[in-house]
DNA sequence: GAGTGGTCTAGACCACAGG
DNA sequence: CTGTGGTCTAGACCACTCT
């Protein structure tokens, strides 16, 4: 454990951290008992207690009486549904969609080379994605990743690309998603995008950009989400 | 105290919740020490703390070691800078001023009466606001507040309403503001919101539509603020 | 019933703020 | 120096889950 003069808890933290990166503990499943880690850490309940109420604010924990402490899996769909509200008549939560509808490999211009910690010009693996509920696109989505963590990507048919692609990189390309940042702005639809969306030109539109990253805090995938902005919607709270 | 069977932790907290509602403890001033109140309330310093931690993660107080335990004034400035980044050539954050051009009274329809939780047809202040950095109308704003919590505006000269509203309403009115929700949306601009904010009619905007509460969660204020959508970024974390 | 996390206590020692 | 919150411990008892 590295011994900087931090807190206990913070160092337990930060060791919890190091495991679930290095694929210890694995997403979904229980990390060990609080009597075997105080035992293995040689801390008090109290202590380890801490360092685990932090993992579980950041939401890379989730604990249950009786049952166990967990490795949270990051929900993005939720992220989808804090801005946009598409739900069914049952007032149930609708789950776009996903074709992957263009792949290939190109080079990486600024943005996304900045996005991803690559050099410009860099070999990117590029897919473009719509995202539907009752065959109507919602959303169109612009995908780059990393050519050498991401190339089995290039061989796959798209028409085989699931419905969900965070477990896809997992099996095929053996890359975990454990957290990302996202920056919404807003822009006009050009006549392309306003076809897809089937909008008009000119209509305002979101555009959600995406840094997802491994839970070593590695980006992974940059992406570009554009959709209508009539439905969108977001509530804050202010304290 | 409420002698519920919830935890301990939760009881102290939603008595100390009780005693900034209603004024007890005031904004900006210490609680209490540890001691004192692990003496008043009959528990050990742990709960207490518990206690406590609850209210700081909701951004009510904050602890400073060596000093003690603070009530917070919630900071709305930083709520307007999370969604637009005005700031100087120094990088300093840039704080628009505020300015009331239009002041009546008149009857709450539904929307304001819902958000304010009148009746339909209630007698309600209306204010309309322009808020400014360098001469320029970054955003307009339109307000309404219970008249009868707020009839003393009524007799202000809306040139004597400071660039601050917030401490304005506690002078004035004695009424307190702790919190709010906010909803985003985006919408296109009419001519004369596009003459306002000096931009095209039909670009899009950005609504704000504020629902400002007292400690005790009553809703003071309905606020809705428009502001040109092309300075607009939100940046989001998930787990 | 056995095992898990959830609540609560009592007290020690440390680090920082301020007179 | 005194008083504040910050860290850490050790252990008791409760509530829940699963078999």
């Amino acid at each position: 454990m590295t011994d900087m003069r931090l807190p206990l808890y913070q160092r337990l933290r930060d060791d919890m951290l190091a495991r679930i990166a290095a694929g210890d503990w694995a997403p979904g499943t229980a990390i060990p008992t609080e009597a075997e880690l105080t035992k293995y850490y040689g801390v008090a309940v109290g202590t380890l207690r801490r360092a685990v109420e932090t993992l579980v604010q950041d939401g890379l924990m989730e604990r249950s009486q009786g049952r166990g402490t967990f490795i949270r899996r990051p929900n993005f769909d939720g992220s989808l549904f804090r801005f946009f509200r598409h739900v069914d008549s049952q007032g149930e939560r609708r789950v776009p969609t996903g074709r992957v509808m263009v792949r290939h490999e190109e080079s990486a211009g600024r943005r996304v080379a900045d996005a991803l910690g690559l050099e410009e010009g860099a070999s990117v693996v590029y897919l473009e994605r719509v995202r539907q509920i009752d065959g109507q696109t919602i959303f169109h989505e612009q995908i780059w990743l990393d050519t050498r963590r991401f190339a089995p990507l290039l061989t796959v048919d798209p028409a085989d690309f699931g419905n969900l692609l965070y477990p896809f990189y997992e099996q095929q390309c053996g890359q975990l998603i454990g957290a990302a940042e996202e920056t919404l702005s807003v822009a006009t639809a050009s006549q392309a995008m306003a076809d897809r969306l089937s909008i008009d030109p000119g209509q305002p539109v979101i555009v959600i950009e995406r840094i997802a990253k491994g839970y070593d805090a590695t980006p992974l995938e940059f992406r570009r989400s554009t959709g209508d902005a009539g439905p969108f919607r977001y509530r804050v709270d202010i304290t």
